[in-house]
DNA sequence: TAAATTTGTAACCATTCAGTTACATTTTAA
DNA sequence: TTAAAATGTAACTGAATGGTTACAAATTTA
């Protein structure tokens, strides 16, 4: 079973998750309130972001409470931007993407 | 049947794939070669980034080539990279951290 | 103390994933 | 023109994934 922070970011929900989280901590129940599928389906996913460090969960009397780290995207989050000069060859400039990306977002959603 | 670019990147052949394509554009058969699976499982993997964008191919010949379009890693990258004013906050400096991971790097590898 | 709440986990299921081998197609080379 | 090379794809397989329901355990509350 591959466990790391790439296959924990994988899934929609997990990503999901991580922004929740980003803002607040949250008891497990809290957070699958918020979404359509079930507690235990949200516990699983809870497990899995857990194990790659991306979440922390701390016992509190009989609820648990998740907590972000976020340091523990870096090692993605350093992947990819490898390629950032790549990109920035490519395109006019990267400020001039995230301009059309932005304006693309307002005519499509 | 999920194909963005998270998905793309979840796979470590995947990863590697756009590595070595970062540098140089390569048929078919010679990324294979590359690889300890056999050739259509690679087959797979260069349609599933073609999929998501993050190579274009193009028959020459009976060859086709495999070249990168490292723009479409973008949103991946700006996805996690939200989160790095976060993680600014928890660490010492962001800078320190890379610091601690390459020395980290010295002593385990 | 008994009931309710919060959570984890086991058992199961359908689907997807990553791999394989076998074969077909296209193009080049002998 | 026949053989070889480069590639795609179909058919299959086993394992992983993401979901469910049912139940157990721990803690709080009435």
């Amino acid at each position: 079973m591959r466990r790391d922070v790439f296959q924990a970011i994988a899934d929609p929900i997990r990503r999901n998750i991580i922004s929740i989280l980003a803002n607040q901590t949250l008891s497990v129940n809290a957070i699958a309130e918020k979404f359509d599928v079930s507690r235990p389906a949200i516990s699983k996913h809870l497990k899995i972001l857990e194990e790659c460090g991306i979440i922390s969960i701390s016992k509190k009397g009989r609820e648990r409470y998740c907590l972000i780290q976020p340091q523990n995207l870096i090692p993605a989050f350093l992947w990819i931007e490898q390629y950032k000069n790549l990109w920035e060859d490519r395109l006019d400039s990267f400020e001039d993407y995230l301009y059309k990306l932005q304006s693309n977002t307002k005519n499509n959603e």
